[in-house]
DNA sequence: TCAAATTCATTCGTATGCAAATGATATCAG
DNA sequence: CTGATATCATTTGCATACGAATGAATTTGA
């Protein structure tokens, strides 16, 4: 980028001198919080333009679900990132249309296990491929090369 | 890493390979939706626990106003990546709490103007060297160059 | 000019997303 | 063994987020 090289050292004393240069001004487009939201949304409404009948989540639920098998409502949530009161909503609505089922724990009276149907077994499996597409439009404005590190350098800060 | 070492092309070369190998395994985890997904929680989170009585969102409409002065519903908006229903409740909750102002546009009658309250700039000053440690924070899991990396892929992808 | 199209704002319905409180059950520690 | 803790699920309340429908006002175009 044009500037002189420097060290790894020189590198992290560059970042904390250049929160000095103009404390005037703050720029909401520069900001990685405000981009990480656009970029977001721009993801969803790809999605949304892919796989109409779905939100993001609940392709998440049932994905995992084919992944991995029954487990319980709170395991789900945790390996799909959603606290326990979004991860029952999600759950509720796939099992009002029929895609998941539900049933109590043996042992542990406690827990709800969830499980795919056969119509959310079917659903996943035609979706998966629309899901590699989704991906693949998602990342199109970069390169091959620049997709790979955008994928690491995002896994990091996950 | 583990993985043998190889040039530039034949990343390139493997990373388009990658996608035939097993077209029967999906992993959720990969997805760059699902990651853009969490990191855009793990951010919110951070936003959180430094500024607590905003939102993100609440938070960009100030921060605009601020930069631009005075503009309409509707524009701000556009500015701050919001469609019309979600600004409108955005604006109504600065609004009752004093830190923006509404009024009619004296020409085109369909306009709602909006403008920070002296109480709305003093807030949104006080807050941006928090949002700059934000902004830090969500990044420190990279090191300045992969920060400033990360930052330009992302902003291709918004 | 005036009907059609567009723009601005609002409202409604649905779906995350999370904090906090609650109840039921299970586990742990003394 | 039992009281303290912890876990699982649910519920409530609040805040985005967006599609669709609506109404008011403006702009366009024939």
């Amino acid at each position: 980028m044009g500037r002189p090289q420097m060290s790894g050292e020189d590198n992290l004393l560059r970042l904390v001198e250049a929160e000095e240069p103009d404390e005037n001004s703050y720029h909401l487009q520069d900001q990685v919080g405000f981009i990480l939201r656009k970029a977001h949304q721009r993801h969803v409404s790809i999605f949304a333009s892919h796989i109409a009948d779905l939100t993001p989540p609940q392709f998440a639920a049932l994905a995992k679900l084919y992944d991995i098998g029954e487990t319980s409502q709170n395991q789900l949530g945790t390996l799909i990132a959603m606290d326990a009161a979004t991860v029952k909503g999600v759950i509720d609505r796939l099992k009002a249309r029929g895609l998941v089922e539900v049933s109590k724990h043996e042992v542990d009276k406690r827990r709800l296990l969830v499980n795919l149907t056969p119509a959310g077994r079917e659903a996943i499996e035609r979706l998966i491929p629309l899901a590699r597409a989704i991906t693949d439009e998602t990342l199109a404005p970069l390169t091959a090369k620049e997709a790979a590190t955008f994928l690491r350098l995002l896994a990091k800060l996950a």
